[in-house]
DNA sequence: ATATATTTTTAGGCAAACCTAAATTTTATT
DNA sequence: AATAAAATTTAGGTTTGCCTAAAAATATAT
């Protein structure tokens, strides 16, 4: 089904502020994201909902069906494409796509998006370094790195923890979960433990023995 | 001034079909054109004639003002720069271009339209033929020719007659002036003279004499 | 646990761009 | 010139996506 631009952009920030565990999305992010008022927020929430694109229940926040990632993962794969194709062919500077890109990628044409995808010769990432979908909205993986080996103020994305239940039990305890964005504050250089900030709210200590057991995305 | 996708195309249509005599374009042309109803056409009219786009009063077409022009050919630009940019590097065909080009030319960016214009070698022609405006909005004349050349079955449009009162009077009594669009539909090879489709509308016959005085652009 | 603050939803409006049906103006025909 | 036909405009609606203000639900703090 074709899109309004204006639906396209909520499936696209749903997604983005989702991150990679599907985590539930509120209002008031998706309005201030948009830069529009949470009114109007809920008003389309209710239409996403009605076409099976989000789980909207009042008061709850949203998450994407299959369907509405795909949409989303599509309208990514556009947006990256055309930076690759802004930067590599049209010779633009990083600061200067992102407005251009954000209209680009709601231009409707399948064969259009695949053309340019052949001409650009498939990349797969984009000038940013983020990843870019392939036609069927799969991502290739980047490479994991374990959390102990990210470097100060850089900020990663939990995807993978060593399953080991005591492990599990206690980082959902401290509020970390797949999908969780940590940023490295500060490493203790005597026991390599290091100070996190989870999710840009909580500040959280741990220790090197666990720092080994979690893989992030950068 | 910024506009939406929707004035542009009003622009764009009224543009196309004043053709180079910048003649008065109807109501219903427009709405035909497209593909909404002369009431709509008539709303939008007077906010195109608030913004002093065009020249409107009730009930006799309108015209566009230098103004109006302009921005219509920055749109043509743009047509045209994504036309040629769909065929000659992501290989579409000729039948494939049109819709997508009419999303790509209300992109909003000047840089891009220049980036896009250098990347691309400065076309002058697209695709079909027709002619790039420059980025101030100026045509390159294409060659003129003589409408005793034109060859049957092609359409030209009359750019220039040669200035000889009595010529110019009949030409008027037959419904040619400066930007009719002519179709030669049939050459008559004893004595030259030409059966002309006038605008689509009339047909009519004209002698190898008259059709020396004429120059047209195809 | 209750009061306060924050978040979310509802209710009622607005602008853009479209529509249909009816009224008006212009054009064409006899 | 009068009448019929066609073109155009007006009047009154619709949909999409936004808004503000008020009400309701949830979260926070004492």
């Amino acid at each position: 089904m074709i899109q309004t631009t204006s639906v396209e952009n909520y499936l696209k920030t749903i997604f983005h502020h989702a991150g990679i565990g599907n985590n539930a999305v509120t209002t008031n992010e998706i309005a201030a994201s948009l830069g529009t008022k949470a009114a109007s927020v809920t008003e389309m929430l209710k239409k996403l909902s009605a076409q099976k694109l989000i789980r909207y229940k009042k008061y709850n926040g949203v998450t994407l069906t299959d369907s509405g990632t795909k949409q989303a993962l599509l309208i990514v794969r556009k947006h990256r494409l055309w930076e690759y194709f802004l930067v590599e062919k049209l010779e633009f500077s990083w600061d200067e796509i992102h407005e251009v890109a954000e209209q680009l990628e709601h231009i409707q044409s399948e064969i259009l998006v695949e053309r340019l995808d052949s001409f650009l010769e498939n990349p797969k990432f984009d000038p940013h370094g983020d990843p870019i979908p392939d036609k069927k909205g799969i991502i290739k993986k980047t490479d994991l790195q374990k959390l102990i080996d990210v470097t100060e103020k850089k900020e990663a994305i939990v995807n993978l923890v060593t399953d080991q239940p005591e492990l599990l039990r206690y980082l959902s305890k401290i509020g970390i979960s797949i999908g969780s964005k940590l940023r490295v504050i500060e490493r203790n250089t005597f026991d390599q433990s290091m100070l996190l900030l989870i999710n840009g709210k909580n500040k959280v200590q741990i220790s090197a023995e666990i720092a080994h057991n979690i893989s992030v995305q950068l």
